[in-house]
DNA sequence: CTTGCCTCTGACGTCAACGTCAGGTCTTAG
DNA sequence: CTAAGACCTGACGTTGACGTCAGAGGCAAG
């Protein structure tokens, strides 16, 4: 409905969707389930996606990796199909931002330490 | 062992661990329990630490915050006890570096996006 | 028509780092 | 002495994003 819909828009079953953003099946059903993604189905039941639902199942992935819930990203999808957000929306949307970029900056300084040690290690003799 | 430890050194128990490093009497608990930490016991059983168990512990918060696992933090620990390491060891620290930096990478790109987002809807007029 | 692969719906299993509860002991301030 | 905390050992519960298995269809090729 919010994207350009063409006529005969070339669909694809699950399993081209999850080799093409490279999840299981049972990741794609779960982002469903959890009300990610929606797909039409077939008159037999299968499920039949738009090709963009690849791209989507990637950032999906990408946000995952960020430590957004599921449902987090399920309340701010309306965000990216829309393109307007209402003050809830923004503010949770800085909320993750400032979650991340904290984030971020921890795993900077266990990466300092880490190399710390490993230089250490590295310039020590053998035992 | 591996440390400097001087005769009389003040022991604290276990709350003042937990409260210390910011972690719950349980997690500290658990620590003992995956062999990340040792501790004395009084003649009636109570765990009796060095105060070095504190920035000990922050120590394991950093690490697992950057997605180390128990069992690898155990496996590390005699690189920064000892101070020297062999090859395996060497190998592991290099591969959770190169982790901890991709995931570094990934979160930035994450995090690009949702600023992507935040700028459009912040100069979107409300709906 | 059958073979082989894909898909379906449940529903239980997994893993890690704890949380939480039960029932008992220890320590310390008053 | 006593009551309030702090601590002890189990042991089961939680959370999130799936894995995995069972049993039952669906679909194109030969």
């Amino acid at each position: 409905m919010t994207v350009t819909e063409a006529a005969g828009e070339r669909l694809v079953r699950i399993g081209e969707v999850a080799r093409g953003a490279g999840v299981s099946v049972r990741a794609v059903r779960y982002y469903e389930q959890q009300g990610l993604l929606v797909a039409e189905r077939s008159p037999s039941g299968q499920r039949l996606y738009r090709q963009d639902a690849v791209p989507l199942v990637r950032f999906f992935q990408q946000m995952f990796a960020a430590g957004l819930t599921s449902r987090r990203i399920a309340e701010l999808l309306p965000c990216w199909d829309s393109g307007h957000t209402d003050a809830e929306q923004r503010a949770m949307l800085r909320a993750e931002r400032d979650r991340i970029q904290a984030k971020v900056d921890d795993l900077q300084a266990a990466l300092d330490r880490l190399d710390e040690v490993i230089a250490i290690t590295d310039t020590h003799p053998e035992p």
